[in-house]
DNA sequence: CTGAAAGCGCTAACAC
DNA sequence: GTGTTAGCGCTTTCAG
């Protein structure tokens, strides 16, 4: 577990180059203002000795570490239920890769789970973090914020009270929502219900507050609660079935949910769409493509968003839109959707 | 980016605990043969302070780094489709975390990242990696080895001429393939189909393998080959429809790729399981629970092939069952998989 | 433009 | 048991 081969220090590339450790090092690190011909031996040296720099001698005198922190609350079994966490995954590498960074991932399970993530990042381990805050009461944001890590949060968080200049990355979920429901009023729906996400989270609020947006004055009926999952789709299309036999749309707060959504439709003898029109949210491929029939959703660009995240991060708080003063600037982004339609509406 | 207020040092603790910095060390790593006295001080002394170790200068002369790598090869979005990896994922971390390991996620793209993941196992960043090697041309395990950290690969690796002690831990892919071959015999089925996953990862050939175990001499033309996905998994099944009208039954590499078949079968008005069964693999639950009918498959615990490849790293290489010698030791693992009995077959 | 020297914060012999 | 001491490998003033 221990390194094997004892590899070479910079002294040992300084002695073959025949010039001293500083020399090396300013080489290694952008080698600016040293005469080229040293500038290759040193090269050829390195080269030769496979030299690779010790990050941990190198962090103790920096005080960096060139890497960052990837926070992913996992409470749910759910958020694995679906490509979206490593989606955004993808797109922090990426980003973080470019940069030179590494990207230690901490997953939390538990309560005791959170001390062990606030210790870590006060450990000054990391240079920045980045964080999914799942719920509302997620005492994590909390926990960070004192660590002192500059932090960006992926998804609006919901804690009371917002906090000034809390950067996020987040879709424009109000604005998606309202769109699927207006293309439904398009289509000449005119009762058209919502089945919300799991209301302890932004994003479910959010799609939520965008239905009503459009359904200003809609059936209280017409919403019904769900928590993100196909199970909970069906829960909630019964009740809806049940409640309003004449609905004719159903906005659901994603696809997972929507699949369900489809399932009891089926089951109760409607066609999509031409009985009831379906919409979803997310497109998730491997759900809303497989779906009978495909679902018609809101896309979001989940990459990029893991993207953008790792770039506001990297840039560093200094560097928002605001003057600098009394907490910060952080400028966050949102991210906008598009209407992908398949045939579900 | 760089740590924010400076953080209390050993020196400090010592100082106000009126000790050594020694003393102090020990406490803070385990506190053996120290007098409970002075335990009591300097755990007194880092409480107040908020002492936190500086990890880099502790790995600088522990050479320890309390950190491994897992290394994703994602040349495809397949697996980002799924969530496989997430899962994993989530073993290796519970595992890592028990022993205080953090994670280092190395995902590579393509050509160039294979270099950058070489450069940055060989720097001894970390004390061994988890590996995720998909195909078999992948480059990726030669340099690996090359950089000479401890690794355990998650899959059995494909190379040619398997290097010696070579550890990893695998799902019986095999054995699960018969078990589902065998179940679909019992049901009286004669013509079973097989749809392969992508031949280039081993898990794909070794289904294969099993297959052909149970149908020993089966008509070629009931092997169709596609490569884990539904899409390829509805070419497959048209293709099997059309050589083989009387197909009664069909053993597909993965959820994904039978969601696909069952699709075509359905459009071909083929009853399921009635005129043909359908069986899987993975039990991917997004999937196998929601397709028309529910899909019979085969279980591998994939949060378990995680935890036990970071259990096997975390243990060492000295531990294997064999002597130490030439090529090392290092034990494999493969582990159970089991039928999961839904609506298809 | 280059080298010498002083640590970064910690652990691990080795004395006491 | 506890303290003293010598580095781990690197960056970074500061001289030259």
């Amino acid at each position: 577990m221990t390194d094997t081969a004892p590899r070479p220090t910079l002294e040992a590339v300084a002695a073959r180059a025949g010039v001293s450790r500083a020399t090396v090092s300013r080489v290694v690190n952008g080698g600016d203002g040293v005469r080229d011909i040293l500038v290759e031996r040193v090269r050829k040296a390195v080269e030769e000795l496979g030299y690779v720099p010790n990050q941990a001698a190198r962090s103790l005198v920096t005080r960096r570490h060139d890497a960052i922190a990837v926070v992913v609350a996992e409470p749910e079994t759910r958020v694995f239920a679906d490509p979206f966490f490593a989606l955004q995954l993808r797109g922090i590498s990426k980003e973080l890769t470019a940069h030179d960074n590494q990207l230690v991932l901490l997953l939390t399970e538990g309560r005791d789970d959170h001390a062990r993530v606030g210790r870590y990042l006060a450990g000054g381990h990391v240079d920045g973090a980045l964080v999914f805050s799942l719920h509302l009461d997620d005492p994590l944001p909390e926990l960070i914020q004192r660590a002192g890590v500059p932090t960006v949060f992926g998804g609006r968080p919901g804690w009371s009270g917002d906090r000034h200049g809390v950067a996020y990355v987040d879709s424009d979920n109000r604005g998606g929502a309202r769109d699927a429901v207006r293309h439904l009023v398009g289509l000449g729906r005119t009762r058209i219900a919502h089945i919300t996400g799991a209301l302890d989270q932004t994003s479910a609020v959010d799609r939520l507050d965008g239905y009503r947006d459009v359904m200003v004055d809609a059936d209280r009926r017409l919403i019904a609660e769900a928590d993100f999952t196909p199970a909970g789709g069906e829960r909630a299309m019964r009740e809806l079935l049940d409640r309003c036999p004449d609905v004719d749309a159903v906005f659901a707060a994603n696809d997972l949910t929507a699949a369900g959504a489809l399932r009891v439709l089926r089951e109760s003898g409607r066609r999509v769409p031409d009985d009831v029109a379906v919409i979803g949210f997310d497109d998730m491929l491997p759900v809303a493509e497989q779906t009978d029939p495909p679902l018609t959703t809101v896309r979001q660009d989940i990459e990029e968003m893991g993207r953008l995240m790792a770039r506001l991060l990297l840039r560093g708080p200094d560097q928002g839109t605001r003057r600098e003063g009394v907490g910060g600037t952080s400028s966050s982004v949102v991210l906008p959707t598009t209407l992908v339609r398949r045939a579900s509406a």
